[in-house]
DNA sequence: AATACGGGGGT
DNA sequence: ACCCCAGTATT
């Protein structure tokens, strides 16, 4: 292991002791709390997660109340949050604590990692911040961070880069506060060291940067891709009632095909853009009788990771309440092309959509505000 | 090792 | 438009 310079660990800590933004989950040592904060805090921002961690843990406020409740509470209180996989593993996990450890998050590395839905990262968090555990932890912020620091030329999110960040780290952790020493890679990543335009003036550790010392600071990290988003045209299909204002739901079940937006409540979509075509694979698919408006009520734009979702937003009435066809039918329909199949219709009142869990694009596609 | 998962904010 | 975020599970 190459050596790290000299007082690294204290000018970090001291760094951070003076400059840490005051936020929520770093005010309490509740394993459980900060738990549910690192899960929130997987590939989002930090803004964006604090209204609902506040909101989660006045809801469950400890693991135990979190496994009895239902996966649909849960989804409902994450709607919006994206990733949702997160949020039904966060809840098995909850469950796997209650079962497993009486309740009690363990102080264990080991049987930390081996909770549902907590990764290498969420491990070194909740291990050293909860438990004062010198365990590793690697983000974007701190692999970015070291691709500076130490000048690495290989791609840190990946493979032999990504181990070396990872070896620094667990080098890095050693010693006092292990806690604190974490929280300081990443505050200084996501403060000081951003992905473009680092603020090298405001650095603690500028005179150890070895791209600085190279004048790369601006050149690193190395990136060898990016994704494509193939756009995806579709219908979807606002379906209420002769005679009556709430709208048709579905809740979304795993598929071959897709498993977007497992759990939650959506609005039917067909991957199409012609009408008719829609309205045949709906009533296929639903076996009832669909009308469905010729002009969108609107259209809506919605970009995933791997996905640019463009939906023409129809209006449509069904006579009679649907009945849901058994998941074998649906497997042999080869007229049914939907993104997901569903396990589950029901009728909700727009005004009590905050009652389901629902995507942020079934809000945009029934135009109701975030 | 590659891919699928949401959504939002910065440039 | 493009970047990329306090990542994990699955293939």
């Amino acid at each position: 292991m190459g050596r790290l310079p000299a007082r690294l660990r204290e000018k970090l800590i001291t760094w951070y002791d003076a400059n840490a933004r005051d936020l929520p989950f770093r005010r309490t040592r509740d394993p459980y709390a900060i738990w549910v904060a690192e899960v929130m805090l997987q590939q989002t921002r930090v803004e964006t997660v604090l209204p609902y961690f506040a909101r989660f843990l006045e809801r469950f406020p400890t693991a135990e109340a979190l496994a009895g409740s239902s996966e649909q509470d849960v989804l409902t209180m994450w709607s919006g949050l994206g990733y949702y996989r997160r949020a039904r593993l966060l809840h098995q996990g909850a469950m796997h604590v209650r079962d497993v450890h009486a309740g009690k998050v363990p102080a264990d590395v080991e049987a930390i990692r081996a909770i549902p839905g907590v990764g290498p990262y969420t491990t070194g968090a909740i291990a050293s911040q909860a438990f004062g555990l010198a365990a590793p932890l690697v983000d974007g912020n701190v692999a970015r961070l070291f691709s500076r620091l130490f000048a690495i030329e290989e791609d840190v999110k990946k493979g032999k880069g990504l181990a070396r960040v990872w070896a620094l780290a667990a080098e890095l952790v050693k010693g006092e506060r292990p806690g604190t020493l974490n929280n300081a890679l990443m505050e200084l990543g996501a403060t000081v060291c951003v992905p473009r335009e680092p603020r090298c003036l405001l650095c603690p550790v500028r005179p150890e940067c070895a791209a600085k010392k190279a004048g790369k600071e601006r050149e690193l990290p190395i990136v060898t891709e990016k994704p494509i988003r193939p756009k995806i045209v579709e219908i979807a299909a606002i379906l209420t009632m002769a005679g009556s204002d709430d709208v048709l739901l579905a809740r979304c079940a795993p598929s071959a095909k897709s498993r977007l937006f497992v759990g939650l409540w959506e609005p039917l979509r067909v991957t199409t853009r012609d009408v008719h075509a829609a309205r045949a694979m709906l009533e296929s698919s639903l076996g009832i009788d669909v009308k469905l408006d010729d002009v969108p009520v609107r259209r809506v734009e919605h970009v995933l990771t791997h996905r640019h979702l463009d939906v023409s937003v129809h209006r449509g009435t069904i006579a009679r309440a649907p009945r849901l066809p058994s998941l074998p039918s649906l497997m042999k329909s080869k007229r049914t092309e939907h993104d997901e199949r569903y396990d589950e219709l029901a009728f909700v009142s727009l005004s009590k959509l905050g009652e389901r869990g629902v995507s942020s694009l079934a809000k945009k596609l029934l135009g109701v505000r975030r």
